[in-house]
DNA sequence: ACTATAATGTTAGGGTGCTAACATTTTTTG
DNA sequence: CAAAAAATGTTAGCACCCTAACATTATAGT
C-alpha cells in the first residue's frame, strides 16, 4: 500500500479548495473576492475594536508582507481604508467601505454554501478528529522552530 | 464555541507547511528544491516507464500550466530535460538527468525528516482519519463540478 | 478522406505567499 | 536622556497557482 504523506496531500487539497472557491465566488456573481478577501471583511465585521494589519496577519497566518499585499489591493478595490492609529504611529487601521458592509451578508452565504459542500457525508466526529490532526500538525511546526 | 471552517483551515496550514518546507530544504542543503521539485524527482524516479506532464499534473493536483511552468524551471535548473514522443507528437516525456538522480537520496531524507516532525505524537489512527476526512472533501469538491 | 472534437503543452496576465531589505515609530535598557 | 532593540508596515524579487487564449497533434464521426 502506498504511504501518503501530510506535505503534498495539503498542497493538494489547498489547489483543489482554491479552484473551488473562485469558482463559487463567480457563482455568487463575487467576482472580485478570490482570494481572502472575503474572510478579511467577515473577520473585520465581527471584530468589537478597532483593527490593524497584523490582527489579520495572526488570523490568516500570513506573512506581514503578504497580507499587506491583500491589503493594498482591497483599498484599491474600494473594500477598505487604512489610516495610522493616534496611539501608535506605526500601527494603520483597517476600517471596512459602505460597499464591503453590504457585501458582507453576500459573501457570508456564499461561504456557508460552499463549507456545506465540503463537509457533505462528514461526521461530527470526523470532524471532530480532522480539526485536532490539524492543530497538532501547526503544534509540532511551532515546537520545530526553536 | 468558534465554529471552524475547512477552507482558511487548509490555508493556514498550507502556508505554515509551506514555510517550514524551505526552511527544511536549506538546511538539508537544498537551497534550489522548494517547491515541488523534490516531490516531482521523487515520482519520477519511482516510476516504471516514461513519464508524460499529463502525469504529473493529475499526481500533484494542479493545472497544465502550472505544471508546464514547474518544468519549465526544473528544466532550467539542469534538473530534467523533455523530449516529444515518438508516438504521440503532443506529448512529451520527462527524464531526470544524473544530477537530479544524485540528489534523489538527499531529498528523500529531507522529505521524511519533515514528515516524521509533522506526525510526531499522532496516532495511526488519526491519521487514518485524517486521510480519510481528505479524500471525501476531494470526493466532494469533485462531484461539486457537475 | 475530411472535418470536428479531444488531448497535450505553452504563454500572458494576475493574485497569493514567501524572504530579505528598508523605513518609521515605539519601547527598553544602560 | 541617548542608544539599542522591538514592533509595524512597505517594497522588490521570486515561486506557485489559477484562468483564458493559443498552437499542435491525435482521434472520432460522417
Amino acid at each position: 500500500m502506498e504511504i501518503r504523506r501530510i506535505g503534498p496531500e495539503i498542497r493538494r487539497l489547498n489547489n483543489l479548495l482554491k479552484r473551488e472557491t473562485e469558482k463559487s465566488a463567480a457563482r455568487a456573481g463575487l467576482d472580485g473576492l478570490t482570494g481572502l478577501h472575503g474572510w478579511v471583511i467577515g473577520f473585520i465585521a465581527r471584530q468589537e475594536g478597532p483593527v490593524f494589519q497584523r490582527d489579520l496577519e495572526e488570523r490568516f497566518s500570513v506573512r506581514r508582507s503578504t497580507m499587506s499585499n491583500i491589503l493594498s489591493l482591497m483599498e484599491k478595490n474600494g473594500l477598505i481604508t487604512r489610516a495610522p492609529s493616534k496611539k501608535d504611529g506605526r500601527a494603520k487601521q483597517i476600517t471596512l467601505t459602505p460597499r464591503a458592509v453590504a457585501i458582507d451578508r453576500f459573501v457570508r452565504q456564499d461561504i456557508e454554501r460552499l463549507e456545506a459542500v465540503i463537509t457533505k457525508n462528514i461526521s461530527e466526529e470526523e470532524l471532530k478528529c480532522f480539526f485536532s490532526t490539524i492543530d497538532k500538525i501547526k503544534n509540532n511546526l511551532e515546537v520545530q522552530d526553536d
